[in-house]
DNA sequence: AGATTATGTTAGTAATTACTTACTTACAAG
DNA sequence: CTTGTAAGTAAGTAATTACTAACATAATCT
């Protein structure tokens, strides 16, 4: 016979399915019959633990939101200098897309940005703060002398951003053949080389 | 009563309203009623003009690509210059997101990623062609001494690229209220100005 | 003008979807 | 051991999906 678990449990089990499935099958077309296969057991008993399939959405979407900002408060927070923090802080966002790869994918899936207002305000508060994070280190180092000059620590953060979610669409595009966290810290790297030169050219 | 048309500018009429609801709705969400809805048909006429919706899905695939492809051969041979080069392939990309929103959705959607081999094969060599592009102009700009040391062309080719996703990410996040092709190329500019720079500061 | 054909419609189909209802049983507490 | 409840199932539902077959008519050609 079937062992039961705690409702908990099986919560818990149930958001990992569709993380999983997410990846595999896609955000928008993952079913509840899938979600119930994975997890084995019948499609009944996902309605059991979840009203709606939105309210399962919105529980996903509340992990992830959890995740993020977990692993970026503690980027944060274990780094003494601006340059170590900008550093956690990318690496943090590069290993949450390697241990969930469906991220982006459920990031700018119409299940959460059409139908789950709530939901996607809460996203876009979430990345607008790490995006805040990025620019406050950054304006950190220019007063430091780090940076050189003609570069809005605004723009250096859109940069950044737009290099670990480059990256991540290489990755997937690629079918992971690499690791995307050191590749990711590779590019860092060569982008903050860029930051810290002084001299121009004519 | 109801103007017929001719087969060939309704099913170019079909793929445009594709390309529409792919914004709207999601490229895994439109169905064949949506499409019938939006061009003013009934939905068994779609199958008059596709004999499935994967064919449907092929056609405007392949009408994406052959946009791409053509942007870009423009770009390249219209400028002088390796730097004038990238300037326009980047500017044309920007204005293909800009003119077709949908695009990147539809890029890494599961329609045409899990169901259409072939046309993913597709997307993967056009994208690399793209790339290869860019890699080539980095390469003559840096033989030309434009470039400051220690930047691979490759490197710099993936932060260009990243750029540009990067920018339509956030173009699209915010509800597109920015003109994409400019801001773009704004930032484009931050990024060569990186480039070119000599000297290094300890 | 009349015949032909290509573009359309109407009214279906089987399969799949999210979700429900009524019934069952594993399990923890007394 | 008994018992109440929480976690599960079996068997449905109505709505939606991609797709089809038979019929209709606007457009085109001679």
């Amino acid at each position: 016979m079937l062992r039961r678990k705690s409702a908990e449990d099986r919560k818990t089990e149930i958001i990992a399915a569709v993380l999983d499935l997410a990846d595999r099958i896609g955000p928008d077309r993952l079913t509840t019959n899938d979600i119930a296969q994975e997890v084995g057991v019948t499609q009944a008993a996902i309605f059991r633990h979840f009203p709606t399939k939105a309210e399962l959405w919105t529980a996903v979407g509340d992990a992830i939101a959890d995740r993020l900002e977990c692993a970026w408060q503690q980027a944060v927070t274990n780094s003494e200098s601006p340059q170590a923090r900008l550093r956690a802080l990318i690496a943090a966002q590069l290993q949450q897309i390697g241990e969930t790869p469906a991220l982006p994918a459920i990031l700018h899936s119409r299940e959460l940005n059409l139908d789950n207002a709530a939901l996607r305000d809460r996203f876009r508060g979430v990345l607008m703060q790490y995006q805040a994070h990025l620019v406050a280190n950054l304006h950190a180092m220019a007063q430091a002398g780090m940076m050189g000059a003609g570069v809005q620590p605004k723009d250096a953060a859109v940069l950044l951003t737009s290099l670990v979610q480059g990256i991540a669409i290489r990755w997937s595009l690629g079918s992971r053949s690499f690791d995307i966290v050191p590749e990711g810290m590779r590019l860092l790297e060569v982008q903050l080389v860029l930051f810290a030169r002084k001299e121009m050219q004519t």
